[in-house]
DNA sequence: TGTACATCAGTGAACGCGCGTTCACTGATGTAC
DNA sequence: TGTACATCAGTGAACGCGCGTTCACTGATGTAC
């Protein structure tokens, strides 16, 4: 088995290091897109790319799945960043939700591999792999249900349950997203458009429950 | 390249074909499960589990990809028929809701692979492997919709855009399936308590925007 | 400062493997008469 | 019915390929004195 990956941790001694991790990442960066997965991509590619020997691959990392998991931290941070300040910008303008969903949408067209990465390899790959999917996601929704609470809050409005509100927006516009990705750009407004109002579809009901909660027990539809 | 796989359209000549597409199929479903994807299937792989030469799996499918597309169909029709037929037994009880949401965790934990594939594929593969995915999720829509509508009818109850309600819902339960494969078996009913409120969110949504379609202009949240 | 030495980042070559695909072939099943 | 023949479903062997991983090695960089 090659050396562990954080390599020397005591001392550092013999040749400076002149291949990072960063370089690694860069270079699988390079080989993505909107048309290819994580999981399809090989060592040897990787390395091909980054200029060095498959070998010297293992040098940062254990394997692809560690690289992957990498990335996809990666992707998650770099999107919250994004979306985080599209956030901010739109709380100043009209609206929060359409704000949101149309920096959603911006970054789904950008050259940024970061949404495609996380859209993509939710359902596939290794465990570990999906383990880190998940985790950005819940980060996504944390940072949702934290808005949720503050904007209900200023405009004394109750939600019924905004965990859960927040984790249903997030997995719906992240499971739309994937369908967006393979979709022919002029298609796409249309697409916004309707994920706007099922998102507010939502947040009415979230708020139509808080007030009148017997709205859960109706049975129908 | 080999025949086309229909193989003689006009007057069946020569030796009798002893293997049948099914049986191929058949082969491939046995290799599915939980833990594995279409995708990640080898040619050489269902020859060997349908007990053909590699060679001989030409004479059934021009590639993976069309036995792909066989299995993701097979799987949408059978899977259409369960959730119909939870429906329509639920209808006669308490909640169509309810009803739906537990057919649908059940099938998760069965044997029967036809979820796992429609799951798992969706963001993965080529893209006729996902349009044939998006075509089936179109049915479910469908279905649904068509359900929703009678089932408001005979409540006298209005619904805002009844299609993208159905399409809202079922994007957010199939992502939600897809999380739900991945989880150890005892946080599942959690899960589907989440999905019920979920989906009775996005119904109260619908039905609050249908008598007040002001509240779809409300800013924040 | 100079010298001897230890470390270890990065390499080149080779491995065995399973893959998709092609080829020429066999022989069972059907048709023609 | 029997015989000659055409068809083509299925096969066995072989191909070249890219893969992940291992091995023994090189030589630049640092430390010790």
């Amino acid at each position: 088995m090659p050396p562990a990956p954080p390599p020397s941790p005591a001392i550092a001694l013999g040749r400076k290091s002149v291949i990072s991790r960063e370089d690694v990442i860069a270079a699988a960066l390079k080989l993505l897109g909107p048309h290819r997965s994580v999981s399809s991509l090989s060592l040897r590619e990787v390395a091909r790319e980054a200029g060095i020997a498959p070998n010297s691959f293992y040098r940062q990392f254990r394997d692809m799945d560690e690289l992957a998991v990498a990335l996809i931290d990666l992707a998650g941070s770099s999107l919250r960043q994004i979306i985080g300040d599209a956030r901010q910008r739109a709380r100043t303008n009209r609206s929060v939700v359409r704000g949101s969903v149309e920096a959603f949408m911006q970054q789904l067209t950008s050259n940024d591999p970061s949404l495609h990465i996380l859209l993509r390899e939710g359902s596939v790959g290794s465990d570990a792999f999906k383990q880190a999917v998940d985790r950005q996601l819940n980060f996504f929704e944390e940072e949702l249900k934290t808005d949720l609470v503050r904007l209900a809050a200023a405009n004394h409005t109750e939600l019924y349950e905004p965990a859960l509100t927040a984790k249903a927006i997030t997995r719906l516009v992240f499971a739309m997203g994937a369908t967006a990705m393979d979709l022919p750009s002029d298609q796409l407004p249309v697409l916004k458009a309707q994920l706007i109002i099922m998102v507010r579809m939502i947040l009415t009901g979230t708020r139509t429950l808080a007030t009148n909660p017997k709205e859960l027990q109706a049975d129908l539809p």
